[in-house]
Order: C-alpha cells, then structure tokens, then sequence
DNA sequence: TGCATGCTTCGACTACGATCAAATAATGAT
DNA sequence: ATCATTATTTGATCGTAGTCGAAGCATGCA
C-alpha cells in the first residue's frame, strides 16, 4: 500500500458534486469567474470560493486576476483528459442517467472538450486523419506527416506558426460519448478556432454544445471524405 | 450545469483512502479476498466490507464468490484506464511525494498495469511496435499490421487465439509515470505472461512491480532492438 | 453435528467537510 | 471621496460518511 500517487487527494476534489459541476463547466476551455462558477455549482459564492481555493491548491485548476474578477480555467489538458476519462467510466457504469434529452444528443454530437472538438464530429475527423496518414497517433502523442501539413494548409490552419508555441502540436484525447479519440493539442484547437471563423459552427450559449451550420455540415462532410 | 456523465459519483468513490488504495492494489491485475483488501486498505474487516460493497454498487469492481472467499477484482480496464489518469494528474501536480524510494523507481521502469505491462519497459515496447510499424495506434484503440502478426508469432504469441474472445486484441493505455502509451488489451496480457513463461521477469511480492532477470532485460533489449 | 473461518450487517460514535450569513477586502465606477 | 460590485474570510451549524465492536450469516471441514 501507498504505492504510486496519491490517487485520493485527486479524486476526492472532483468528488464533491459542486467542484464536479465547476470543473464540467470548465471543460468548455472558457475561463470563469468565481461567480460564474458558483452558478454552475449550485452554491452560494462563499461556498464556491471554498470550492475554488481547494482546486486551485490541488493544482486542477489555475487563477488570473483581472481587475476585480478572478477568472479559473482548468490547470491543463492532463486534468482535461483525466476528466473525459472519468466521464467514461461514469458513462459506461452509470445508472443510465435518465432519458437522454435532446441536449444529450448535441453533445454527443459535437462539444467543445476544453478548447477543441469532441463527439462524433472530433472523433470523425480524427479517423479521417488517421486513415489517410496524415496524422501518426501512438497512445496520446501523435504526430503530423508531410501529407498531413499540406492538407491542413490547404484546409487553412498555419501549422508552423503553432509550433513555436511550447503547447505541443498533436494530442489524442480520448471522448468520453464515443470512446475514442480526437484531435486536441494546439493543432486541435487552431482547427476548431478556424471552423467558427469559417462559420462552419457556432457554439451554443452557457454549454459545451457546438452547433453547426448548414454549409458548416456539408462542408465538414466534404472535408473529411476528401 | 448537470450536462454530461455524473463525474462525482465515480470520483467521489476514489476519493476515500481507503478506497483508493484499494483500487491501487486491484491495479495488479490480481483478484483480492476482503480481508486482503482490508489490509491493503488500511481500515477493519468490516469498514471494508462496506467499502467495497460501493466500489461494487458503483461498478468499479465485480466480485466473484468461491467458496468461503469473496474475490474483489476491478470491473474492466476501462476502469483501470481511469486510475491511470487519475494518478497521472496527482503525479504531476501532487506534492513531490517524498523522496522517490528504490520502490518508486522499480514501479517506473516494470510494473503491471491490470493484466499488462507498464512503465518504462512498456512504453519502450509500445513505441517500437508503432515505430516498425507493426502496430498502427490511434488514441485508445490500436490494430495489428499484418508484420505485426508475424512479429508477435514469432515472438510466441498466438494472436489469433486471442481474437476469438470478447476482449479487445490491442488497445493503448496511457502510463503515469510516463506520460506515455503503452501495450493493453488481451494481447498485452499475453506478451507479459509470456514474457513470465520465457523467465524473463517475475512479480515481486506483494507489489506490482516486475522485477527483471538478467537474461530477461538482454533479451528485451534484442526484442525492441532488432 | 459442531466448530472454525471469512465476510457482512447492525448500531453507535466521531469527525470532517459542505454550507451559508455576516463581515472584510479589493477594485471599478460615479 | 463615495458607493457599487466582486470576491474572500470568518464563524457557526448541520449532515453525512468513515470507523469499529459485537452480533449475525454463510461456507467448509472434521
């Protein structure tokens, strides 16, 4: 016993029904406030605070002062994907959550995990990239080939200019709704960015829903039978 | 709010010590008796009785009665996936748990992961199966090139003996230590066992940490060589 | 049948953590 | 300056979940 690490002091910060709900709303990749973060946990601000300090001290989540807003975002992509993996799990033994509502389905769909796309659409376009060996996916690292540059400069994503960055290029997160993965990493998050600047999609207000388009479906559609 | 998968159900049952290092101890892959539990637990025959009677009614673990015993396993590797990136995120934001003790640093190399190897030698293995291209990744899932086939026969693993049952042949799972993919699935089951067959390792006592033969770490060198 | 072993259930105790009201601090707007 | 907004701190209350001793069930063995 007390091999490895502290598994407990994790999982017991996202234990809380309150912090869980924080954290959720959190995997939209927006930064929120503490009140805003309050709402999302059905607590009052005092409690909220609490909640915040202890994530904050965790090292789930990290804090920007901003005039007098404090503004919480999830510490990274690692606590991303250990959130998505717990949501499988959950997905998968629990007690099948009532009837599906039609919010559900938008989220199965297409959702912002963090700041890219997940649901059918992320995992899609991910087996496209895959399939076509654009993209080489070992475990959650993955990297672009030449073919794959191309095809992204083509579609309109700068990949030189993400790699400057010290956030690395190509993730897989894995998706909680489908079970396998999607495109995360800068790449992942440059090409959902460019899907709204091409009006493919838009997201919906206070939710993790993305919706597209019309013209967003079909050319997504094409994109990735090309 | 209330979007998505109950994460605090499920977190919050990793979230009690007692509980967690549990599931720690399940990690082995090894099917354990209550008391043993109990042990491991750090807590009285009777609070872990209770304990596990949640980890059960929360489908974490399944529990086979023989005999007077009652054998507590974790409920599938999906399950043992999210433990690996629950301790993922506590070994990157957790506070630098003491000093690394020789124990540790065994864990990192060699240990088992479920059914499966994991640590350092693991990843090694994953990375040149994707690297000879005899394994073709993508996320969580994994397929078997055809040199892959040959590869892993003349290894001495029946693959398609394997491909009759329900389990999945190959899938990636994502170490902690590492941060990095390696080999699950029934065929990463098979190759550790068999890696034990060919004396090339064996568990040590108690732990989940696989201790290498002098023989064994040459051969594995050639292996992941070649 | 009787006894030992392995585990669960019951009951009572305890403690920790979640919660909010009220007060305090920090910042922005007027 | 003064007030409004936003957030944290303090202090007190309350529930719930973890804990164990003792009793109750099973199962296996002699």
């Amino acid at each position: 016993m007390k091999e490895g690490p502290d598994l407990s002091r994790i999982a017991s910060l996202v234990g809380d029904p309150a912090r869980a709900n924080m954290l959720s709303a959190l995997m939209s990749g927006a930064a929120l406030t503490a009140s805003e973060l309050a709402l999302e946990g059905g607590v009052g601000l005092p409690t909220a605070s609490s909640h915040l300090a202890k994530l904050s001290e965790g090292g789930l989540v990290k804090v920007a002062s901003q005039g007098r807003h404090r503004y919480y975002a999830l510490a990274g992509s690692e606590v991303a994907a250990m959130l998505e993996a717990i949501s499988g799990v959950a997905a998968s033994v629990g007690p099948k959550r009532a009837r599906p509502g039609p919010r559900d389905s938008a989220m199965r769909e297409a959702r912002v995990c963090y700041d890219h796309l997940a649901g059918d659409k992320g995992v899609a376009l991910f087996d496209h990239l895959t399939g076509k060996k654009l993209l080489k996916a070992s475990g959650q690292d993955a990297v672009l080939t030449a073919k794959g540059r191309e095809w992204f400069a083509e579609f309109g994503v700068d990949v030189t200019a993400l790699e400057g960055k010290r956030r690395p290029l190509c993730r897989a997160c894995l998706d909680w709704s489908v079970r396998r993965s999607h495109l995360a990493g800068s790449l992942g998050a440059a090409t959902l960015e460019h899907m709204f600047a091409l009006n493919w999609a838009r997201r919906e207000a206070d939710s993790r829903v993305v919706r597209f388009t019309p013209k967003g479906r079909t050319e997504f559609e094409r994109l990735i039978r090309a």
